[in-house]
DNA sequence: AATGAATGAGCATTCATTCAT
DNA sequence: CATGAATGAATGCTCATTCAT
C-alpha cells in the first residue's frame, strides 16, 4: 500500500481547478452547461477534463461529493459544540437551516445529481456526517427535546425536500412547518409568509 | 351558431392521445424526452404533435395544466365532504397524502415545467383548487384541529417539496414528519423507514 | 372539343383569389412562403389550393405566367402607339424602363421562378409579347434609331438582368449604361448615382 | 511570440476542404443545400463544419469572401498591366468578361449571400478591388477611351446584373450590349446569339 | 500528460404534400 | 368539391465523447 505513484503536482492542481470551475458553472447555469464551458472556465482543454473525469456524470458526482463533505464538516462541528454543552435541539435546528441555505447556492448541483443519476463516489464523507448527526439526535432525545422516533434518515429526507428554489421567506416558513415534526418544543408561530 | 364548428372527432382523439403519451413519457424518461419519442408513443407523427402544440414548452404546459385540474377536482371534492360533515383536518391530511402519491407519477412533469419555464395557460383551475383548500383550512381551524396560522400557501409549499422520487415508505414518513406543523392533533408515531 | 365542363363559377373565383394571394405573398415575403400561408391569404384551405395547383412549382409558374401576360399587354400597346406614329426607339426605351420598374415589385416572383425551375405553362403570352417587341424593333431600325443587329432576345436578356433589387437611382443609371448598346442616339449623361 | 501558435496543420487542411466543398455544393445545388451535404462533400462530419463556421451564414460569407478576394487579385493584376503600358479600356473589357465567366461558377454563391444576408467579414479585399478598378478607369478616361462619367459603381452594377445563368453565347452578347455604355470605341457587332 | 480538432447521434422545428371527413 | 388534420423527410444546430498530435 504505497501511495498511488505520486508526483503529478500539476495534475492535482488541475483537478482542483476543474472541480471548482464545475461547481461554479453548474451552480450558475444549471447542470446543462457544456463540458467545453466547464473546461474553459477551469482554464484547461476538454481532453484534460476527460482525463480526470471520464464522464460528465462522474464530474457531477465529484462536485456533489464535495457538497457532502462540506455538510459532513458542519455536522461534526455541531457535534463538537453539543459535546461542549450546547443544546442539541437548537444546534440541530440551526444546522438544518444552514444546510438549506447552502443548498440554495447548490440547487443546480442537486438537480444535476438527480438528472444524471450521479452516485456519490465514496461514502466516507456521507458516513462522517451521518454519524455526527446521529449523535446529535441522541443527545437531543436524552434532553427530551427531540421526538424519540426521529432518525438520521428523517434529517436526510427533509434535506432532500427543502424548497431550495423558493424565496427566503418561503424557506423560513418551511422550516417552521417542519420543525414540530422533529422537536417537542412549542410550535413557533408563522415565520412570515 | 354556438359550437366552435368542430367535426374533427379524430383530432380531439389525437389531442388526448398526445397528452396522455406526453405525460407518460415525461414521467418515465424525464423532460428531455424527444418530441419524436412522445409522438411515437402517442401513435402519431411529429407533425401532428406540432399541430396541436406548437412548441415543446406548450406541450409541457398542457400536461402540467392537466395535473393542476386533477388536483383542483380533488380539492373541491374534499370541500364537499367537509361541508357534508367530514372532519376537515382528516380530509386535509388524506388530501395531502393523495396529492403526494399523484405527484409521484407527475414528478418529472413538475421538473419539466420548471425546466422549460412553462406557464400554466389559464389560472382557472389553480384558483378552483386554492379556494377549496382555503375553505377546508378555515373549517379545520374552526374545529381547532388546524393551527390558526396555516394558509393555503403552506399547503402549496409542502406539495412542492414532497419527496416524490422517494420510495413509498419515505413518502409516508415525510407526511408524518410534516403533519405536526399543520395540525394540533397528537403526533403520529414513526411510520416505518 | 366542347368546353371543359363549365359551371364551376366558384372554382374560377377561387383560382383567382389564389393567384392574387400567391402573387402578393411571394412578392412580399419571397418564394419561401409556405403553402399554408398562401392558402390563408387566399381565404381557402390548403387542400383547395392543391386542387388548383398540384405543386408549389405549378403555382409559382402560374404567377409568373401572369407577369408575362402583363408584359405582353404592355408590348402590344407599345406596338399600337408605334403604328400610330410614335417614335419606336423612344417607346422601346420607355417600355424597358417600365418593365424594370414592374419587376421591382415582382422581384421575388422572378426569384421564385428561378429557384423552382418553373416553366411558363403555355407560351401564348410570351409569343404575343415577342411578336410585338420584334415589330417595334424593326420600326426603330427603319428609322435608323436602333442598331441593326438588335433582336428580341437582346431585350429579353436585358430584362432578365435588370437590377431589380437595387435602389431607384441604380436602376436609372443601369438603364443609361445599357441604352447605348441598343440605340444609335447620343449617349445620355450619368443619370445620378 | 509572433505566430498564432498553430500546429493544427490538418485543421487548416479541413478548413480548405470545407470552403472548397461549400463553394461547389452551393454552386451546383443552390444555397439551400443542407449543411450535412456540404459536410459530406468535404469529407468531414457536420460538427467539424460547425467548428470552423459557427453558422451557415458564416460559411456562405466565407465562400463569398473568397470570391471577392479572387476578383480583387484580378483587378490588381489588371492595374499592374495598365501601369506597364497596356491599354486601359481593353484591359477593363477583358476584366469584365473574366469576372462574368467566373461568376458563372459562383452565381449560386451570390444568391446565397443575398438570401442569407451574409455580410463580407472585412472589406479589405473589396477595397483592394475598388481601388484598382478606379485607377484603371481613370487611366482609360485619360486615354479618351472610357466615358468620363463612368465610375467604379457602374462596374459593380454591371457585375451584379451579369447574366451568369445564361449560356456562354448570351453572356458574350450581353457584354457586347453593355460595352458601348462604358467605352467610346466603335460598337462591336452582334456577337452571335 | 495536455491539447483541441473531429465525430456523429440527437434535438426541436418546418413544410410540401396526402387523404379521411 | 372544400376542408384541414396528418404525415414524415429534412434542416440547422448542439454537445458528450474520442483520438491524433
Amino acid at each position: 500500500m504505497t501511495q498511488a505513484r505520486a508526483p503529478r503536482a500539476d495534475a492535482v492542481r488541475n483537478r482542483r481547478k476543474i472541480l471548482t470551475a464545475a461547481g461554479e458553472q453548474i451552480t450558475q447555469h444549471g447542470p446543462e452547461v457544456g463540458m467545453d464551458e466547464i473546461a474553459a472556465a477551469a482554464g484547461v482543454a476538454v481532453g484534460t477534463l476527460y482525463r480526470h473525469f471520464p464522464t460528465k456524470t462522474d464530474l457531477v458526482a465529484a462536485v456533489v461529493a464535495e457538497c457532502v463533505a462540506r455538510v459532513a464538516d458542519d455536522a461534526e462541528a455541531v457535534l463538537a459544540r453539543v459535546a461542549d454543552g450546547a443544546r442539541a435541539a437548537d444546534e440541530l435546528t440551526a444546522f438544518l437551516g444552514r444546510v438549506i441555505e447552502q443548498s440554495v447556492t447548490d440547487r443546480a448541483v442537486k438537480a444535476a445529481a438527480q438528472t444524471l443519476g450521479a452516485e456519490p463516489g465514496d461514502h466516507v464523507d456521507e458516513d462522517r456526517g451521518s454519524n455526527a448527526v446521529a449523535a446529535v439526535i441522541r443527545a437531543g432525545q436524552s434532553d427530551g427535546d427531540i421526538h424519540p422516533d426521529v432518525t438520521v434518515s428523517d434529517i436526510y429526507l427533509l434535506f432532500s425536500t427543502a424548497p431550495t428554489d423558493q424565496p427566503p421567506a418561503a424557506r423560513g416558513r418551511w422550516l417552521a412547518l417542519v420543525l414540530p415534526g422533529l422537536t417537542t418544543g412549542a410550535r413557533p408561530v408563522g415565520n412570515r409568509c
